[in-house]
Formats: structure tokens, C-alpha cells, sequence
DNA sequence: AGCAACATACATACTAGTTGGTATGCTGTC
DNA sequence: GACAGCATACCAACTAGTATGTATGTTGCT
């Protein structure tokens, strides 16, 4: 009985489901292209296929959809590019480094940087409620990556020498700093560069032989 | 007849020089906490003390008040901060150690960032004026860090295994990095681990025993 | 005197949010 | 099982506030 509305992007007519999935997905696209205030709530609309009825029957106010958008979308967009990868993974620094490798170099993702970033630097000194959601969704990364880099020392697979939560949040700095420098120089051959740079520095987080010393590994406790 | 105003921050009656500056900074502040679009010209007329005819005779629009802003305040911040230790230094390695030690902890400077990350990040997408600009920046500052290791390097204080170039986008990759992930936790803690890992980093390009195997540093062709 | 350097008041445009109304589908009742 | 009753889902037009930018007037140097 389920009505089968077929080829267009606006939602079925009485489908709230459908509809608050649209007018997340176009606030994501707007919001990754011109930042949470300057998103244009009409022209989420048109891409929606809704109209500002819709929107406030679904959300309070704009500042509510754009929490929604970090909640859901955001956060799936991140657990589905680092945690999936790295929660069954067989050995941690290949699977980091298929994730650095799976990064996009479009330029359409190059120009518009890194969605979790973006919203962090553009709303932590504004608004408390956006600054905990992205926080949130920093330290859930942050921790994927060392509980993965715990793993795979325990598992002999990283050195002993290496400190998980150092590691991780320095593998962090550096991923968003790359993608903000490519954002500005958009310039793809920048971001692969850094890239390269961090899969060469992944190399030596694997075990070494002890009796070499390793004082070239940044960071350490 | 000289109306003798004297302790407001309002420019002297009848001084270009000094509206203009108090115009810049005054942008500047307002930009640097809110960013350029949602930066309110009322608010830096205010707290430069001037009204908006003497904004409109310096300047065309709000958009050249910006240009200006990068090309001048942004420029002279980071040439200051930067450049000028970097260009009469006796070694290079210490000289950068310096300048990452003497990063603000500040809570407010914490929570506003990195002046030029911010408009980059801002405005790369969207104004092509501001990027180029902004990239212009980006550029100086790998360049002049750049120069210095090569130099460095020359005169034995920089291992001859390092690639200035590389080595100098990584040291701003991850400073930026670091510095974002810290406006968005607001932990002053976060950006002191973050410049100490870089310190530690600086270390290992300092001139290393030659019969050591040095794979893992991390930035080389 | 005449132009640069401003001030004031206003026009124009945009945009988040509101209001009042309509259509749809579920649910309990007989 | 059909229909009244009702809540949900949505629409179109409007409002109120805010923002940039302008038109015009005034003041002070040189």
C-alpha cells in the first residue's frame, strides 16, 4: 500500500520520513558549501522540494536543523569514512592508511574542506550547542583511531614506542590542516601530497627493531 | 575652534591615516571573531569611532574592507609573527621552537583561531579575491620556513635529509591543525600537547648521526 | 575657494520566522 | 466497514527585523 512515488527528489506527498530526510541532506549540501550562516534556508527548500512549512512542522528553527544536520548526517558521514574501516580491520596502519587513500580528490570535496571542520571553526566561538556536537564528534574519531592503534600494539601489529592518543590526535591536526591548505590553494596535488606525507609517517608507527633508536617519531609521550 | 576630544578612541578629527588604521583593526577584531560575512559593519564603525561616510570614503564596500583587512592587518600579523624571527636567526631549528613556544594560550586567542585559517577556510569557496589573497599568505609563510631550513641545512644545522619544502607544509599543516582542533575544544591543554609534539618534530630535523637509518621522519621526497 | 574628509538620514534588499489555512491519513465508534 | 473526528503534514503569502550601501549635507585643511 506503500505509495511508490517514482522519479523526483521531492519527497512523496505524507512522507514525513522521506521529507525530513530530504531537508537534512539539502541543509548538509548548503551548509558544506556556505557555512551555517550563510546557508540560505529557501534555497534548502527548493532542493528539498518543500516549502518552509514543511521545514518548521519537522524543525523548531534554523539553528535546530543545523544541530540535526551535525547529529545525523556529519556524524554518519565520519563513523562511515574512519570507525567502520578501523573497527574490523586486521592490521590497524593498513586500514588507516586505506582511509587516507579512500580520501576524495574532487574538486568539488577539495573547495568545500572537510564538512565537521568546516561547521567546528565557523560556529565553536558562536554557539555552545554547535560547539558540543562537533567536540563530540572530534572525540569519537580521535578515539576510534588510538583504540585501533591500542589494538594493533597489543596485537604486535604497532611499536611499543608509539602513544595511541598522541598519535591519533596528531594524525587528526595534520589530515584537517592538509585539507584546509588544499580548500585555500584548491589545488588537488596539495591535499595528495600531505596525504603521501602522512601514509609515510603511518610507515613508522609499525613495529621496528628494538635496538634502533627511534627519536624521529614526532609524537611520543 | 579645535573641538579638543580627548580620551574617546575616536580618531582625531580630520586624520585619513588614523580613521583608516582604526578602520582596519576595528575590522579586523570583528571579522576575526565573527567571520567576513557575518561580520556587522555597524559594529566595527562603532569600535573604530567613525560613521559610515567615512567607511564609504575609504573604502568601496565591505568586501575591499576585507581585502584590505588580509592584505594588510593578516599580513603584517603573520610577518611578525614569523618571517622577522625566522629571517636573522642563527639556527633555524631553535628560532621555529621559538616561535611555536611563543603561540598565544590565551583563552580568546584560542577560541578565534588563526586569523588567516579563518578567512581561508571562510571565504576560499566563495570569493576568489579572498583566496587569492589568502593563498598568497599561505605561501610567504612555507616559503620563508622553507628558506630557512634550506639555509639551515647549508650550514649544517638541518639534517640533509630533509625536504624543506615538504617539511615546511607540514610544520603549517599541523599547526593549523592543532590550533582548529583547539578552538573547537576550547582546551588551552590541547594546543600545548599539540605544539609540543611539533617541537619534538623540529628536534628529529636537526642533524643526525649519519650512519642511522631515518625512515621515520615523517615529511620527505 | 575648493576639495578631501567626514556625518546623517534614508533607500533597498534580503531573510528567518509567522500565520492562517488545506490536505491527508489514522483511529475509534457504531 | 464506513464514517466522524482529529492530529499530522504540509503549503503560500506575509511580516518584521536587519544588513549593506547611497544621497546629501557639513566641516575643516591647504
Amino acid at each position: 500500500m506503500k505509495k511508490a512515488h517514482a522519479k523526483t527528489n521531492r519527497p512523496a506527498a505524507r512522507d514525513p520520513v522521506r521529507t525530513r530526510e530530504a531537508l537534512l541532506n539539502a541543509a548538509f549540501a548548503e551548509i558544506h558549501r556556505s557555512g551555517f550562516r550563510s546557508a540560505d534556508v529557501d534555497a534548502i527548500l527548493r532542493v528539498a522540494g518543500v516549502t518552509k512549512g514543511a521545514l518548521y512542522h519537522h524543525f523548531e528553527n534554523k539553528e535546530a536543523l543545523g544541530y540535526a544536520v551535525v547529529d545525523v548526517v556529519v556524524a554518519d558521514i565520519m563513523r562511515q569514512k574512519w570507525q567502520v574501516p578501523l573497527r574490523d580491520a586486521e592490521n590497524p596502519i593498513n586500514a588507516l592508511i586505506a582511509v587516507l587513500k579512500g580520501t576524495s580528490l574532487e574538486k568539488h570535496d577539495i573547495e568545500c574542506g572537510c564538512p565537521l571542520n568546516n561547521i567546528a571553526q565557523e560556529m565553536s566561538p558562536l554557539d555552545e550547542g554547535f560547539r558540543r556536537r562537533t567536540a563530540k564528534l572530534f572525540r569519537e574519531w580521535q578515539g576510534a583511531i588510538a583504540k585501533t592503534l591500542r589494538e594493533g600494539r597489543a596485537h604486535g601489529d604497532v611499536d611499543q614506542g608509539v602513544d595511541p592518543d598522541q598519535s591519533s590526535t596528531f594524525l587528526i591536526a595534520a589530515y584537517e590542516g592538509y585539507i584546509s591548505l588544499a580548500k585555500n590553494s584548491q589545488n588537488g596535488a596539495d591535499l595528495k601530497a600531505g596525504l603521501d606525507a602522512m601514509v609515510r609517517y603511518l610507515d613508522t608507527l609499525r613495529v621496528q627493531p628494538t635496538d634502533r633508536l627511534q627519536a624521529s617519531r614526532p609524537p611520543r609521550s
